[in-house]
DNA sequence: CTTCCACGGGAACACTGGGGTG
DNA sequence: CACCCCAGTGTTCCCGTGGAAG
């Protein structure tokens, strides 16, 4: 590699020989679903048994499950609806189940029409009134005699779009004949029924399954597992498993964190040319997952909020310590007329800064100043270095590359 | 107790991309 | 074809409000 004698010739012979430490890396993906889903049987056993009404032709309750990110829940889910959709084949009972992820389909009119579609029914992107869509689906879904068990992933996504549809979906049984409908909401906000309609919420919080999070041991169980089929016999060092499950633990119990992390590792230490997967890649995988996703997010905002988020970096290097939103907003309106985009009002920009927040990338808290004011103080939680220079990969920002902004005369110290 | 600034909720609007109808 | 209807999104406008310094 870097004794600069490799031909062209070579290269991809060079790099087939590295050793291939995995079998199978999908496994590690968080998109694959296992058949076997460690610790988690109760939560199998739970939702079967209210599922179970299907078979014997009744409508199963609604379901409503509740677990932080990476705790099985979709896994969980699907395996079930799957076995169930399988049995209900067996014994001539018909079963559908359809899988929605509400993050996608994320609002009332989008939530109908992938509804409607899965019944081959032509609904357009976009045009038709959304009560038209209902009218639609329901009469496909009625049909025929069959038991549809709709699981929505993630519906707090969808709530606060307005939850009439989750308010019709649940009625909708009373305007059935044939068909019978229950839904399973997924939801990792343990809030979320709060600001639900009442009506919604009794309905849909018939059965709650709750999910814990993973702890260490649990974590490694299914690292475990996986790393059987997804790795070479014998390439990761002991500790290795016990580490990501480790780091995952202290991010809320995360098993999507730690598969990740897992497979990162085993990434790294392949282009190291390493035969085994040692401690430190783990560590060194830690680190890049956390900038990957940092350089990813900046780089996919929107340009009115990566001017923001530039104004916040800008005000960081001349040292300000305490940003606030003010000072952030002047420097903010100076770069909009010197690249020539639009000058968006405070309080929209108030609005991109809070969703900065929410990624991450900036921590805002609301601070008293007396005398001074209410306002939000701006501490930036990436690192400026890096992100300036992401930022300025925008062929828009790079004018500004040169910007500085003047130095606040403070009012107060 | 007053005063100040920006927060943040809500309504209204503009615009987009797609209907269906005459 | 023109025309109006519809959902969805991003934005502006208006305004009541929090809370500590003065």
């Amino acid at each position: 590699m870097d004794n600069g004698t490799i031909t062209i010739k070579g290269i991809f012979e060079d790099m087939l020989t590295i050793v291939n430490i995995f079998e199978n890396r999908e496994v590690l993906r968080s998109t694959y679903t296992p058949d076997y889903l460690p610790h988690r049987s109760d939560q199998v056993k739970a939702l079967a048994t209210v599922l179970v009404s299907a078979l014997r032709g009744e409508t199963p309750s609604n379901v409503l499950i509740y677990g932080k990110t990476g705790t099985g829940k979709t896994a969980v889910a699907k395996h079930v609806g799957k076995e169930l959709e399988r049995t209900g084949e067996l014994y001539g009972i018909p079963s559908v189940v359809i899988y929605i992820n509400c993050e996608v389909v994320d609002t009332q009119y989008r939530l109908l029409a992938s509804l409607a579609r899965h019944f081959d029914k032509d609904i357009p992107m976009t045009g038709w009134p959304t009560d038209q869509v209902y009218t639609e689906f329901k009469n496909a879904l009625d049909s025929e005699k069959r038991i549809v068990i709709i699981i929505m992933d993630e519906v707090d996504k969808l709530v606060d779009k307005g939850d009439d549809v989750l308010y019709n979906l649940t009625r909708i049984n009373s305007d059935l004949k044939k068909a019978k409908v229950s839904l399973i909401g997924i939801t990792n906000d343990l809030k979320f029924t709060e600001f639900l309609d009442p009506r919604v919420k009794s309905s849909l919080g018939e059965e709650e399954i709750i999910f814990p999070p993973y702890d260490a041991n649990q974590l490694r169980d299914i690292l475990q597992e996986r790393a059987k089929t997804a790795f070479k016999p014998s390439v990761l060092e002991e500790t290795v498993i016990p580490l990501c499950a480790a780091y995952a633990a202290q991010e809320h119990g995360d098993a999507r964190r730690a598969l990740d992390l897992l497979r990162v590792s085993g990434e790294l230490s392949e282009r190291s040319k390493s035969a085994k997967v040692l401690e430190i890649h783990v560590k060194q995988a830690q680190d890049k997952i956390e900038t990957d996703r940092i350089v990813e997010v900046v780089k996919t905002l929107p340009t009115q909020s990566k001017l923001v988020l530039l104004s916040a970096v800008m005000l960081n290097n001349v040292g300000d310590s305490n940003i606030t939103t003010g000072e952030a907003y002047n420097i903010y309106k100076q770069m909009c007329r010197i690249i020539g985009i639009d000058i968006l009002t405070q309080r929209r920009v108030t609005d991109l800064i809070s969703e900065l927040d929410m990624l991450g990338i900036l921590n805002a808290t609301v601070v008293s100043k007396g005398r001074y004011g209410r306002t939000k103080e701006i501490a930036l939680s990436v690192p400026t270095e890096s992100t300036s220079r992401v930022l300025f990969e925008d062929y828009r920002l790079k004018q500004l590359e040169g910007f500085k902004p003047p130095s606040q005369t403070k009012l107060y110290a």
